[in-house]
DNA sequence: TCAAAATTTAACCATTTGGTTAAATCATTT
DNA sequence: AAATGATTTAACCAAATGGTTAAATTTTGA
């Protein structure tokens, strides 16, 4: 392993752990066991490091849904794929939710959020939404809430999970067990939602 | 207003516009227009003003909900009612939720979890559930994954909302606007979710 | 009224922080 | 092998940080 991605798994680590206030470079360059001097010698500086590794993680996470969705004709089995795709992801990194919450809600540095790849998100739930609506194959709800509720849905459980684990008394591995049941929850939710209505 | 209040009032904006580890002694003295010493003076170390400061925020925000709630009957619409009441005090203070994920998320430090009175959530989430369920009011689902879900998509955009400012080019008054239709919406996926089949 | 207690101030302190520098070591090429 | 460039180290630095102290001022109560 290269000194470089020595340091860039040890930034991982510790900014994911900490947040970007809490992380200490000291640290980083201990758990990536070379100088302190190496992390400017490689990224000048703790906020280009930072940057790096949101850039990084950002890469990995979001745009690797998109590609097989598109076989997917009807909205709601659109959805439905998003999440069961979106999941394998979180369980994965169930970090990611936070970190990224966290830097986005960064005061004065709104730069972070535009790096966000959102257009994946209007693809998935603006796409095939309008078409569907018209040929009476859901029911009409607010694209835009409903995406928002989708997202939410999926997502908040990982945001609380340190509280959840205290509060329920459950370790990684039920947590984990816990979320993968929630999958055909969500899908099955979505789905009650969307059905239109039988006016027979 | 007293030295405390003024002390008060100033930390509970720098905590919550910086996080602990982001915030900064000097700045809660300078807005609190008074000596440094005097932090300390009333509140011994950061961590305590710290501590006093999120107690007091959890207090007003979370207990604020089930008195009312008790008249409500059926499940339902205990949820629905929930919703509508939370929705009002998110509204009024939508900095609160991303305050209490990034303090629960905060590593090493899991006594903040046990100040979260979750009592409550159970109250709301459980009550009447399984007597709905038993008699038929309502559709069968996970009741863990129900509250979840709820919490998730009432919360969430909170969390997101200075992505989604920045995004979808809103200001703090559109985004209180959206907010406000977003309760009938997220009233009715409610109702859409709960309510049984008519198997007729 | 006057002493004791509470409050406020300014100067100070030790430690930690991100960052720098210049020398040393290692690798590469000629 | 010598010179060149990349990498690594240790020592260092200025600024910032949370916290302290002792004196000064104000408030309180007997």
């Amino acid at each position: 392993m290269s000194t470089e991605e020595k340091i860039i798994k040890a930034a991982e680590e510790v900014f994911i752990e900490q947040g970007y206030d809490g992380a200490r470079m000291q640290e980083i360059a201990d758990r990536a066991e070379i100088n302190k001097a190496m992390l400017h010698y490689y990224f000048r500086s703790k906020e280009m490091l930072f940057e790096k590794i949101f850039e990084e993680k950002v890469k990995v996470v979001f745009p690797t849904i998109s590609e097989q969705m598109k076989s997917y004709e009807g909205f709601t089995d659109k959805v439905c794929f998003f999440i069961e795709q979106y999941y394998e992801i979180l369980i994965k990194y169930p970090y990611m939710p936070f970190f990224v919450i966290s830097t986005i809600n960064r005061k004065d540095d709104k730069h972070f959020i535009k790096k966000l790849p959102f257009g994946f998100i209007k693809e998935i739930f603006f796409e095939s939404f309008f078409s569907d609506l018209q040929s009476g194959k859901i029911r009409e709800v607010n694209p835009f809430q409903f995406a928002v509720s989708v997202m939410g849905m999926s997502i908040f459980p990982f945001l609380t999970r340190p509280a959840m684990k205290e509060l329920i008394g459950i370790n990684d591995e039920q947590f984990q067990l816990l979320m993968q049941q929630r999958i055909d929850e969500l899908k099955n939710y979505v789905k009650l939602i969307l059905t239109p209505t039988n006016h027979a």
